[in-house]
DNA sequence: GCAAAAACAATCATGATTGTCTTTTATTTT
DNA sequence: AAAATAAAAGACAATCATGATTGTTTTTGC
């Protein structure tokens, strides 16, 4: 590999270790990203190998030398998702500011985006897709998983009264999935979102247990 | 009709007046029972006409011969399950207890059985299949409608304060929708229902006004 | 009874999706 | 420069869903 760049004058290709490699990468993340924007755009059920091969540009053929089968390309699809998911949280919790308006608005933010949606439509696919269950599944439980340990950090004062601590963070996963879910079937009237979120807010609030002192 | 009667001395068929179209409707009703027994079991684009056939135990050639095509027969499905909401709502709200208790459960108890499982496959589906969305979102509406008016009926008190009737009434639905959903996308820690219920219950009476006597 | 109509069943042609296989083109490697 | 390897495109057969067509049985109305 390094004698490539020392026998090779030409400039282009001669600067990269290997340019099929990254050539590679890069179709991959291509035929990803064309599968995620498929979901979001025409659901589950009818992201199918030839739409998503005309969506990334490319013959179905080519598609089919970079991921053996669909479901490999779905399932790298879906790890993905779960990377954007997991790096928009970091984002959100990291920085630095631990007051429940914040929060709440970041991750209000976060699942009105497409991610969500994508993620949704598989979440309710596997319902009655035990493949893809299997796959999508432990995506749901790590993401959920390091939602409650990071609350745990943001809010160490709160541990003593873990059951109220529970039930803000239960109340506010449904409250603001749920308006997700219903602002995408037609179910949500935007005129109520600022006053449920500054309700959820409110409420979060008077969960937490008093500071010793101001 | 009357001679048939007469006719044929043999019992059963001779007291119906019709036997076809009785025979004809309960062949109808079948096969809309099997189209939404599909749409629990396999989702909605997994619903298919040979499926539905053979889960109402008949020839695909007679399905066809009752629903011109897939989408009728999907039509009529969506007519059935929608009267079933209203049916199963009307029951909840005419019981005559204006608690906010008993409708909380009631509401809970309506969304966590199948039909709203099947609306919610079909709401979802119908995000991006135009055609679906032509048939639902009008039935959607009419049943956000009657819920909302049948809202006011039943605390008639509460119209003086109507920003707070709204949020009450949001907040239960994206509450109990968004734990419903969650349920069927294992994204519900059961043990946080009923705290959640609870809870919302609380804060409805929260919002209510305030009798002006006791 | 008997002809018409309805219920039901079976088959056919079409189009879409899937995975495999072969061919062509571009890039490395020696 | 030639052989080897990878990328990309295209062709292929198998499966499945769909709507239409045709044939068979049962019910209906005279």
């Amino acid at each position: 590999m390094a004698r490539t760049a020392i026998k090779t004058l030409k400039p282009g290709p001669a600067l990269e270790l290997n340019v099929q490699a990254a050539k590679s990468a890069a179709t991959r993340a291509r035929l990803i990203d064309a599968t995620i924007r498929c979901i979001i755009k025409h659901g589950y059920s009818r992201t199918t190998t030839p739409r998503v091969a005309e969506e990334a540009g490319m013959s179905r053929g080519a598609m089919l030398h970079h991921f053996e089968n669909g479901s490999a390309l779905m399932q790298a699809a879906i790890a993905e998702l779960h990377e954007k998911r997991l790096r928009a949280f970091r984002q959100s919790a990291g920085s630095s500011v631990h007051e429940v308006h914040t929060l709440v608005r970041a991750y209000w933010k976060q699942i009105s985006g497409q991610t969500f949606t994508a993620f949704h439509e598989l979440a309710l696919a596997s319902r009655t897709d035990k493949d893809l269950a299997n796959i999508l599944v432990p995506a749901q439980e790590e993401f959920r998983v390091r939602w409650y340990l990071q609350a745990i950090e943001l809010f160490p004062e709160w541990q003593g009264d873990r059951a109220r601590f529970d039930l803000a963070l239960a109340l506010s996963q449904n409250v603001l999935e749920g308006m997700a879910i219903n602002r995408l079937t037609h179910g949500l009237d935007e005129r109520m979102v600022e006053p449920i979120l500054i309700d959820l807010e409110r409420q979060i609030e008077a969960l937490k247990p008093l500071p010793k002192k101001v």
